[in-house]
DNA sequence: AAACCGATTGACTGGTCAGTCAGCCAGCGA
DNA sequence: TCGCTGGCTGACTGACCAGTCAATCGGTTT
């Protein structure tokens, strides 16, 4: 019988919609029209499964911030060495993009770097991660992996800004993405990083 | 007599509350006439000097970049180590956010950062940035001070989001931003990539 | 078969601005 | 003194679009 599929399904159907029209044409210039075109579907019943076009969005958005909040801490709790858990961060978000490069481009262009309009509300969710990332680099200090005389919210700061930026980078097309180059790209940040970071 | 002192006058005024305004609204929550107001100008006074509300924001941003350009270039061709041209680029754009951060806050936030918007517009001056710090690193790898192993474009991405992400940082108060830090800010970025990027 | 109910539809409205334009005013040259 | 020019003014308009809502539809319960 299975009598409540149809309302999951179309909800779900609008959210992939979204993806694809917010990854197109950027949250600002995409109409609510255009979400429901796209998802096929009619112009109210977009605001039958969502209080406004901002909570499309902010659905998109912590949905998936969630996973990579929950994929860090996670990491962190294995207790590998310091340096194989920023790789495994590090591996954790470039596979995000890997496996779903409309919706990275949507939370990068339209929350994460969009520090005017919803980083702002999403702040807190990200600061997250670099508070994470923050703990792995002053866990790895406290150890002696790493040297103590660097601030690990810097290291945190810079660590996620090159990784985001090369994102940026793919999803623009101002560098190749090729599975060659992703996985390049998360030796070269680790690398880079810690081998600044290690002592010597 | 200086006949036509007026007539740059107001323009810069114009600019020079814009600056305030999107620092403080962001882009695309300004209405035009609160640059007017901001400046003590009449509305229609706005598009006398401007062909519209995207052409402030991009003089803005010109202006300022073309400078940057230049600072790099410059650095480049004076010929210092590689590491050394690296701290200076760092340094300069560090600096430029200590001079004027209120115009940095919308260059970055409003532009390159937004890369769907006027992002897409300016994405050949931004480019233009990301090569010469390529080319610095390139240069550093021919004479032998950088190992060869690592592309360029990849580092020069990372060099600058980096930067990027600690200008954010300061930006949105999610890191604390006195001189010091700022110091400590340039020191880091370069000190982390070079030790990563140096032959060992 | 009749009442009921949630999903679905899409025409319509209200508010918001970017950009226009008709004209004002101050100084200058004739 | 009288145009004339060009910086300057701000009320107005046309377009756009998020969000509303009254009506319809299809299935389920009584």
């Amino acid at each position: 019988m299975a009598s409540k599929a149809p309302p999951i399904d179309k909800r779900r159907q609008i959210l992939d919609a979204a993806i694809r029209v917010f990854a197109r044409q950027g949250f600002h210039s995409t109409r609510v029209s255009d979400i429901a075109d796209e998802a096929g579907v009619a112009y109210g019943l977009v605001y039958h499964y969502f209080k406004s076009k901002d909570e499309v969005l902010n659905e998109l958005f912590s949905a998936r911030w969630s996973l990579l909040l929950t994929a860090i801490e996670e990491t962190d709790r294995e207790g590998a060495s310091p340096r194989a858990k920023l790789e495994a961060v590090a591996g954790f978000i470039v596979d995000s993009y890997r496996h779903d490069p409309e919706l990275m481009k949507v939370i990068i262009v339209e929350v994460t770097r969009a520090a005017n309009s919803f980083g702002r509300t999403h702040l807190a969710e990200i600061r997250r991660a670099y508070d994470s990332i923050a703990k792995i680099v002053a866990d790895g200090q406290s150890a002696g992996a790493f040297r103590g005389d660097i601030d690990p919210t810097f290291v945190s700061m810079s660590f996620y800004g090159a990784i985001e930026q090369l994102l940026s980078g793919w999803i623009f097309e101002v560098i190749p993405a090729s599975d060659t180059d992703f996985d390049q790209a998360r030796s070269l940040v680790v690398a880079t990083i810690c081998d600044g970071l290690e002592p010597r």
